[in-house]
DNA sequence: ATTGGCAGTCTCGATCCGCGAGTGCTAACT
DNA sequence: AGTTAGCACTCGCGGATCGAGACTGCCAAT
């Protein structure tokens, strides 16, 4: 099971095998591969080839006498070497258009929609995570009083992203005093980040011992990841699912589903994805989480300018058309961070 | 299969039917009937009776020759006349208070705790809809400058449910110019609603013409019942479904996480849950919706204070616990309630 | 009105069987 | 040495068959 260097034969039929298995779902035999993809050989020769891709690990049967289906290594192999790259078609561009035309013009209603959208032109579940706040800065401070000692502090960040929490001070304080305080604190803060705001937080002096308590609770609320909702991971299409013949038994969505549901365990994963690459693709059981043993993640970035980024894809059975969601997936996160983008000013 | 009125022994029947079916899953037969809960009674006088039942509609039977299953006139029946009225256990009663004592004191992270909750317990997919604030008094209101006209107002309802919206307005103006204004239109609507608001609108004079579009984005906004969020109403534990052998068959599903996962239709169906009434229940085909033909809706209502409600409840198959299902549907409905009352001052 | 007895009905699961698809191997061929 | 035709063999799948079991409806007796 050495990393086996493939000749352009076993490649080209590797490749048909996995075409072929993408669309029909069915295993693959050497006939149909001979008579659809390699006119000039014979069945007889391509079993042999056949025999070698099972031997080296790209190919594995059901069965005896029954036709070859892709591996998780075989379907790697492909992803990284022998994949055509393939753009959105202008339908497809349409729809995402006429989708985020409709979205509402604030950072939640954008990422839904994008949500929605890859969901339906994939015909996979996709997901989504909030952006990661800890680098934006900050836009806005307003200090709401609530009932006697407790404050609502309200933050508005880049792309008018809005966190809310409440404090309890030392002292009642009233309405007036902490529209001055929040006007101080707008001119003191505006344009830092969390980060920025951490390391000046020691050049206050001891008497301004209430400012300092809401600061410390503006960085802790720009620190946690999550906004007002709970939920980290955004996701739709779990319905779209259900169209695939591998998820007709029902426990193997059973598993997804709660992984889906409590979304805890999916952050850590999405969080990985790094920055700097193009797409990344995660297949079967490259996963940790058994939920996705029969699962592909295929994941990339969406940014809302340098400083604030989030993770957008899809998941779906390993028997995707990786080509197409690739190009899909590519498609929607660059329209969504176009669309984040002026939010930001 | 007009109301004929059941006599006493019929009714124990049926209702004996409606438990057994419940636990079992498995069509009833009167041998069954007779051993467990008609000891005195043989059992061919269950099966003339059952006879009976089926005749006035109450019951019918997946084939000659097989027990009987409640229609959904039986359950109705049932609920309506039958059923025990259940309280909910102290281990239920634990698990909701604990699951609130996590949640964040926010509107938002409390209904999905809510929801979340509500779905562990009734092992059923729970529903809860955001809150209606067309008559919610404002509590503040806050202007923030975006690049050149452009304006993010920042509104505080009761139970610090924070809207936000993004208007552009005629001429520049300085972020001075706009917290003289956002002073003065606080001290100006403060605790008023959006209905007093409206009829308030026609006192400004024609000179305050900044005012007035800024108010009537505010009123726009609270009407509009979304909140930064596209989606209306909340949903956990579709996973739960996955245990009912009821949805084994997968295009069942399909219709109902379709109708889930858009939400509109759905949203319509729960405002219509009367606010007066307790706990209303809707059975199968009483449903519209023809993907909830086959399940059942127990739905409540919460509230933040008179002004403020919501929707909040469960969706099952029609075979289901109705009188525990109803009482931890109250039961979360209350806690609730009570969590989010605080909040508004 | 209730009940025991009984014949009749229908589903469900197990078993069996034959078809067809596909393979691996061998021997012949280029 | 690589390729190919031929062939025997394997195995899953769908359909047909069948018997057991669960209930019923009806009838006659109580």
């Amino acid at each position: 099971m050495e990393a086996t260097p493939l000749d352009e034969r076993k490649q080209q039929i590797l490749k048909a095998v996995i075409s072929d298995y993408t669309v029909t779902g069915v295993p693959v035999g050497s006939q149909v591969l001979a008579a659809k993809y390699f006119i000039a050989l014979s069945s007889a020769t391509i079993r042999n080839e056949l025999a070698d891709l099972v031997g080296t690990g790209y190919l594995q049967q059901p069965h005896t006498s029954a036709g070859r289906v892709p591996t998780d290594r075989g379907y790697r192999y492909f992803v990284d070497f022998l994949m055509d790259p393939e753009a959105a078609s202008p339908t497809v561009r349409r729809t995402v258009k006429q989708a985020f035309e409709t979205a509402p013009r604030s950072v939640e209603g954008i990422l839904e929609k994008a949500a929605m959208v890859l969901a339906q032109i994939t015909e996979n579940v996709s997901l989504v995570t909030a952006p990661e706040t800890s680098e934006a800065r900050i836009k806005h401070i307003d200090l709401v009083s609530l009932e006697s000692q407790s404050v609502l502090i309200i933050l508005v960040l880049e792309g008018n992203l809005i966190k809310q929490t409440v404090i309890r001070l030392d002292r009642a304080t009233s309405q007036d005093d902490l529209s001055r305080m929040a006007a101080m604190l707008n001119r003191k803060v505006k344009g830092q980040t969390a980060d920025e705001l951490l390391s000046r937080l020691s050049q206050l002096g001891p008497d301004r011992d209430e400012q300092r308590q809401i600061l410390e609770r503006v960085i802790e609320s720009i620190s946690t990841h999550q906004a007002q909702r709970q939920s980290v991971v955004l996701h739709d299409g779990v319905r779209n699912l259900l169209r695939h013949p591998e998820f007709v038994e029902v426990n193997r969505l059973e598993e997804l589903l709660e992984l889906l549901e409590q979304g805890a365990q999916l952050a850590g994963i999405l969080q990985q994805v790094a920055f700097d690459k193009d797409v990344e693709i995660i297949i079967g059981r490259e996963n940790t989480s058994s939920g996705l043993r029969e699962c592909s993640l295929v994941l990339t970035t969406y940014k809302m300018d340098e400083r604030v980024r989030g993770t957008i894809g899809v998941i779906g059975p390993t028997r995707m058309h990786y080509g197409q969601v690739v190009a899909r997936v590519r498609l929607v996160s660059q329209a969504t961070s176009e669309l984040l983008g002026p939010l930001g000013n």
